[in-house]
DNA sequence: CTGCTCGCTCACCTCGGGGTAACCACCCAC
DNA sequence: GTGGGTGGTTACCCCGAGGTGAGCGAGCAG
């Protein structure tokens, strides 16, 4: 989204957040690694449509924003973990409030 | 942003919060108006970079997601007020979390 | 020797969100 | 009659996020 970020404004909060998670695959990341670490292939497959370039550029933005945490083992064939570090969980935490406002407001329905 | 919104899973209403706060100033736009009901002129000066047909659009879509209520008053010249609705309103509520997390762990310090 | 898996990386291309500038109709002040 | 301020719309261009397809290096199965 790229998502404009005016120093001092009263909001930079938000925005410093919106560009975190900016990216098209990026929340739907966050809730998958939400349930358990994931592995690369994994996540390629459980989020239909994203290209492994992208998902692996997303993946070392979302670690070096220290989202996520990223663990490979020296294995063969190789093997590489990703998980939410406490900080990726406090912020899927408050995700959360914009979720319930969304399935509140915008869903068809609630199921 | 253009955040992936996959029908059915479980996240979907965060991707439908974030399809409908998607677009560069729309978050600037949203903070503005949390403080009053403000002019087309006005947001463009309080929100510097913002050109003229991009501010129009995203309050557009504001608009129709019913975001913003937007009045014309039939007067010379003419005047046009942007506000929040009440789910705007909601919408802001549920940023705020958002905002709390990027102040506290990704601003240089909050002041 | 060939092919398969895994987790990437690289080159190339597309597409649309956003920027730029011009223009509009209306009225007032100079 | 010229300029300014109101709230836009339109045409055109640009750039970068993201998609596509290929390759890679190690090891194991056949």
């Amino acid at each position: 989204m790229a998502v404009t970020r005016r120093p001092g404004a009263d909001h930079c909060g938000i925005a410093a957040a919106m560009s975190v998670i900016d990216g098209k695959w990026k929340v739907s990341l966050l809730w998958e690694l939400e349930q358990c670490p994931r592995r690369f292939g994994e996540l390629r497959r459980l989020v239909p449509g994203v290209s492994e370039k992208v998902l692996a550029a997303q993946l070392r933005e979302l670690e070096t924003d220290g989202i996520v945490h990223r663990e490979v083992y020296d294995e063969v064939p190789p093997r590489v973990e990703y998980s939410l570090t406490p900080l990726g969980q406090d912020l899927n935490a408050a995700l959360e409030a914009l979720g319930q406002w969304g399935a509140k407001h915008l869903l068809p329905d609630s199921a």
